[in-house]
DNA sequence: CGAATCGTTGAATGGATTCAAAATTTGTGG
DNA sequence: CCACAAATTTTGAATCCATTCAACGATTCG
């Protein structure tokens, strides 16, 4: 394992782009921060969001320990989330696709906890989280929703222990494609065939595993006609045997 | 691994401490929910907060699943959380000492995501989140505390996920002795010496390891004049070189 | 005191890693 | 658009760390 991928280079990507938000024409609507609003309150919350953002491919949202001032959230495009250790390797923490939100782990702290970049060019929506906070005390709806969505957060990370104290590589990866084709479906999107946007040492690095491990299993899912596999184009041809390994059935094929 | 842990006898205790809840007074306040919150506010917190309740140890607090309608604040005693994957396997999510919130993983869902089990005989404030959630529209530090205590929770984790994906087994024992010291030390107790509050399969099972890989360490830590046992007391001897090897240093005395 | 639980230790096994090299894809400049 | 370099992915063989299986102490508790 060990995986040190080179950290990113120090490109800021920075330029906004000042197109007026407008949650209640956002397609992410039902995902994001505004579900379950009034449309008047809708209108509070775009008022504070300062600004959309674009993300180039490869360059930071933030950093670690950047100061902590404003969540995030994606319009489009998707993102991985990291840590680095004291020895310089990095741990991603998480994929994130648009409708969800980034730099939850920084709240109630002065600075980020990990660090944010995007997998592919990609747009956010800055909202400064004193602001924020501000309106959590007013829309009692807001606070409910706002916790429901940390909650997930917490809810995917206790899955993510889970899954790498106690699977098997086979199933870490047969869990990690069911996963992603099934957030996917919530966002109206084919849940068995679509792109990755990462890399196999990505995907190794976030499962505890090696590039070579992931692909090694890969190979064996595509010769068990589990999987087609086009470099990151991924179709899972049987779903049901694919989740059966994610339960924890071997592939012994 | 795999470790199947026996769940927990199905005794639940119910029996309140019907004492009025005085946070000014309890000794767990600077780390709690009132932190640096106003004396009149600390009331209305006092006020929401239904009783106190004492859990027996190997009791459970709440299971998995049940509906969630409350946290807990630890006030004295040792707790664990866990899940139960579709296998009937537990997984250990953490453990939790006095000052610490319990339920958080539950907000924003309907249900609690995993259970908790006291390790002793412990003691812990009711707060209905509901009524919790209506103060924190009107007291803007609470609210902001409460969301730092979040925080640390997703931090944890993320520490926690940090630590099964790239640590050798020895490095997860080092970290897990030299953390919980520290979390001691913060409140007050001595950092180096102190009980086990678990099981060593419990604590293999958090970690991601057997007990047989646990006791071999500890073995080892204790063969090379690192730690002092005798069996849940520990005492940390030579706490730089265990910060060494909970950093990635080989131990291979 | 005896049974059950918990903890330790040993030997053999195995799953994932490491090291190495080749194949494929992506990116870049001409 | 092609050619070439760099990056990524795949595959193979050897190695190693933690697990598994087994047995034996030690501790706890009724």
């Amino acid at each position: 394992m060990h995986t040190t991928i080179a950290i990113q280079p120090v490109t800021e990507n920075t330029a906004p782009v000042s197109t007026a938000v407008n949650c209640a024409r956002c397609g992410m609507q039902k995902f994001c921060l505004p579900t379950n609003l009034k449309p008047e309150d809708v209108q509070r919350l775009d008022r504070i969001i300062m600004r959309r953002r674009r993300i180039e491919r490869g360059t930071n949202l933030y950093r670690m320990n950047d100061a902590f001032s404003r969540i995030y959230a994606i319009r489009f495009g998707h993102f991985k989330t990291y840590q680095v250790n004291p020895r310089g390797e990095q741990q991603i923490n998480g994929f994130q696709m648009p409708g969800e939100l980034l730099g939850l782990d920084a709240i109630g702290a002065e600075r980020h906890q990990c660090g944010a970049v995007a997998l592919e060019d990609s747009e956010v929506c800055e909202i400064p989280f004193d602001k924020l906070e501000g309106l959590l005390g007013d829309i009692p709806e807001l606070l409910r929703h706002f916790h429901r969505l940390i909650g997930q957060e917490i809810t995917r990370e206790q899955n993510a222990m889970l899954l790498l104290a106690t699977m098997r590589a086979e199933q870490r990866v047969a869990i990690f494609l069911t996963n992603l084709g099934a957030r996917l479906a919530a966002r109206g999107y084919a849940e068995h065939r679509f792109q990755l946007r990462m890399m196999r040492e990505e995907v190794g690095n976030y499962l505890g595993l090696t590039v070579e491990s992931v692909s090694r299993l890969i190979s064996r899912f595509r010769h068990s006609g589990l999987l087609r596999v086009a470099n990151r184009e991924v179709e899972i041809l049987d779903p049901v045997r694919m989740r059966e390994i994610a339960a924890g059935v071997r592939l012994d094929a």
